[in-house]
RNA sequence: GGUCUCUUGGCCGAGUGGCUAGGCAGUGGUCUGCAAAACCAUGUACGGCGGUUCGAAUCCGCCAGAGACCUCCA
């Protein structure tokens, strides 16, 4: 049966087979956080997404270049708006260097990435480390005579490219409507055009990230970064671009045109986006001052959350919905979220000690099919989920010996599970080191329990219970099973 | 205002023109001295009104509600 990957490409906004430009290879470009603030749960839904596909892709034996980039140039304003002069005279000392801030928060999204299990890109390019290639763009776009000057600014001439382009396709928007919609903003005489956006602009003297260039002192427009990076790193022509769908106009629409004018040619081939996450419905955001961040998550303080979460059930909390729908949070959401990562972890713990048969009474193979149809149409993780319970179902069964399996089987499928749980969707067993003090604590728990047993075989369940309550009030959980108990720290 | 999208059972969330998604909660059971946990089983659904069709929650139209983008945004 012929099983290819299928993904959608919001470029023409059906779901198309995946076929890369190389055989063998995929690059891929996916824009990153602008790092001006803590990296909260909106962050954390492309860089899941496409670690999942980067993840997947990989196990498919592609090879794989993954850039994403850092947005560290374009949105940083001294803070002293207004011009107040009293801010502006205090010692400079006292104000944050730009690359202060962009350091703390850089180092704060990588920090909740790698909790997150989100895998490091291959190349992490920033756009204040890509000033020459932006200025160089710039000047490829002026000489293909798409941008024009305008007081030591440029601009994309949108309307000049449209003549012989397409300009509005992949956010579904036409020129007429885009002309009759804007809106009236301030400086914009400078422009043709209220259409045109600047590829490189001349900084205001309170403007303290600025560069030199032919034109003028100044910075590079927002969009142009990803223009100039993904050339660079992956060529004129690649795979796969991602993002988030708020950035598909007009970030995504005016890096496609600003691409093809220094190129010559259309430069990505599928577009992908990743919805929101919501918040009482509405998308969660900084700039909308609902956003939570990952460490209020990790640590439950937030007024909002009932609890701290752990990353792996934020993750499990993404990877049940589908990339492209919007995902609302929720507490209640999140429990349940969580105990269904714990029941599909302890599952995967029951399965390194399954007996085996002769034969077996299960379908493995039909199960794997399952998982990776459903990973194969547009990286339906939540249906992939879906079987997998159903593998947690089976696995119990084999536990109970209410079903069978094979040895052959078994090595199949606990290699299958292993690799498709850790390694595709990225899951983590639960991190609990055992030091050597760790494991004679242990010991001293099991002994415990051994007293316990010991009692409960002379029937004297007042020693019984009185272990077991005080080591409950201690924050144990003590189970008992057939043949002995069961105990963890909560 | 323009463009577009969404509306699924107590909650979250898939999917499809006719065949049980799944998770959590609830209920019943197994296990247990009791309990907890675990496991097994299980119900209620597709915003409203029309239309197309043998059949629609799934396609079309209208209405209602919600949201996204149009400005920095994942």
């Amino acid at each position: 049966m012929e099983n290819q990957f299928v993904i959608y490409n919001t470029l023409t906004r059906k779901k198309e087979v995946f076929k890369p430009l190389i055989p063998g290879y995929v690059g891929m470009y996916v824009c990153g956080p602008t790092v001006y603030g803590n990296a909260h749960l909106g962050h954390a839904r492309p860089a899941i997404t496409f670690d999942l596909l980067f993840r997947y892709l990989k196990f498919l034996k592609y090879k794989v270049r993954y850039v994403r980039n850092i947005t560290d140039v374009g949105h940083l304003v001294a803070d002293a708006d207004e011009g107040e002069d009293k801010v502006a005279k205090k010692a400079k000392l006292e104000m944050l260097e730009p690359m202060e801030v962009v350091q703390m928060y850089t180092h704060d999204y990588h920090k909740n990435m790698d909790l997150l299990n989100v895998q490091p890109p291959s190349i992490e390019p920033r756009a204040s480390g890509h000033i020459i290639e932006q200025i160089e763009t710039v000047q490829k776009i002026l000489d293909s005579g798409y941008a024009y000057e305008s007081n030591g600014s440029i601009y994309f001439s949108v309307q000049k490219f449209a003549e012989n382009n397409e300009y509005g396709q992949l956010s579904g928007r036409k020129i007429e409507d885009l002309i009759s919609n804007t809106r009236e903003l301030d400086g914009q005489d400078e422009k043709n055009s209220p259409l045109d956006f600047a590829i490189w602009k001349k900084a205001q003297a309170e403007h303290i990230m600025r560069w030199p260039s032919p034109w003028s002192d100044g910075f590079p427009g927002w969009h142009l970064e990803c223009s100039a990076m993904s050339t660079k790193y992956l060529g004129k022509q690649f795979d796969i671009h991602g993002g988030g769908m708020d950035l598909t106009f007009p970030h995504h629409e005016a890096e496609m045109a600003q691409s093809k004018a220094a190129n010559g040619k259309p430069s990505v081939q599928y577009w992908m986006h990743n919805n929101m996450i919501t918040l009482d419905g509405q998308k969660m955001g900084k700039s909308l001052g609902n956003a939570i961040s990952l460490d209020q998550f990790f640590s439950g303080e937030h007024p909002l959350l009932e609890k701290a979460y752990s990353p792996m059930t934020i993750r499990f909390f993404m990877l049940q919905a589908h990339y492209r729908s919007t995902l609302d949070f929720s507490n209640s959401a999140l429990q349940a979220a969580e105990k269904g990562y714990a029941r599909l972890m302890k599952a995967m713990e029951t399965l390194e000690k399954l007996p085996v048969s002769e034969n077996s009474s299960v379908d493995i193979h039909a199960l794997q099919d399952k998982v990776l149809a459903a990973m194969n149409d547009d990286l339906n993780s939540p249906i992939a989920l879906a079987h997998l319970f159903d593998a947690v179902k089976m696995i119990n069964s084999i536990h109970d010996k209410t079903e069978t399996i094979s040895s052959k089987d078994y090595q199949y499928i606990k290699s299958f599970l292993h690799t498709f749980l850790y390694d595709v969707l990225g899951f983590q067993k639960s991190i609990g080191d055992a030091s050597s003090g760790q494991e004679v604590f242990n010991d001293v728990v099991d002994l415990l329990l051994n007293l316990r047993i010991e009692a409960k075989a002379n029937k004297d369940w007042a020693t019984a219970d009185k272990i077991r309550n005080e080591l409950t009030s201690l924050g144990f959980e003590i189970k008992d099973t057939k043949d002995g108990f069961e105990w963890e720290l909560k």
